[in-house]
DNA sequence: GTGGCTGCAAATGTTTTGCATCCGT
DNA sequence: ACGGATGCAAAACATTTGCAGCCAC
């Protein structure tokens, strides 16, 4: 993709993509790709990172996610995704800050009375559920 | 409130909070709503708006909303409004950065289902729903 | 070989903090 | 008058930018 662009394919940008590919359902700071990345390319600047994830960004492959914790973050776009799953949104543990992923349409009806009731011309949403996670529940709220 | 919780009731926190309850549907910076206050209480520090949003964030009096456009943002909380809108929540407008509220909870029945599928205790959500409004849409898009 | 990319350091922008003074109670 | 609250300036962070050297193409 950055190929197709033409962009340079450079091993610091491989290796912010292998950082956020790496775990399954990551939604990483640009600081905890950076320790992610300082592992196997010890000399990276932390300036290249942010000018990576800008790129990445632009090129759709990653996207930017606030969680409202205070910290951006960013993870692997829907470009990797089943076909319709362009609408994906999270689940947020308020106890360990666990993040899950999850997808489904449910708006589709409700923003159609929003549109009649407003004028307004919806075009996207994200949704955030906040709640308690399996392993946090067990422990004992 | 403030009273009643042993804090002192000072022209500045006044000040912000009538900054923040001035305009209908409000939902400033912390930058926007020193500006604001300079104009009455010249005086006042940028450190003391940022403590002020603290403590009245801690009294739930306000409530800081990311409406993911790289800005944090304070709007007076649920507080002072009706009974059952304790879930209020946001359209913005892709174009001009408007933000309107609505009200609604629509998302009760799919938290159920999301329950008992991913083992999580669902208790808050948060929902914004981006497009353009009726002013720039009249205007063209 | 060349232009884009990187590392470093410095700059920027936002929010927090230390401290002496001030003012609501 | 006491202790919390303020104003100012400095500090602490997060992110961006300038620039000389470097490396994918």
């Amino acid at each position: 993709m950055l190929r197709e662009k033409g962009l340079k394919v450079t091993a610091q940008r491989v290796a912010v993509l292998t950082a956020l590919s790496k775990e399954a359902d990551s939604h990483l700071t640009a600081e905890e790709i950076y320790e992610r990345v300082k592992v196997s390319s010890p000399e990276i600047g932390l300036a290249t990172v942010y000018r990576t994830i800008q790129v990445l960004l632009e090129l759709k492959i990653i996207d930017r996610i606030y969680l409202d914790d205070g910290y951006v973050r960013y993870e692997l776009g829907h470009v990797y995704e089943d076909e319709d799953s362009h609408h994906h949104h999270h689940l947020i543990c308020v106890k360990c800050g666990r993040v899950m992923s999850f997808q489904g349409d449910l708006l589709e009806e409700f923003e159609k009375r929003m549109e009649d009731k407003t004028g307004f011309r919806i075009q996207d949403h994200d949704v955030k559920l906040y709640g308690y996670c399996v392993d946090c529940l067990k422990k004992k709220i």
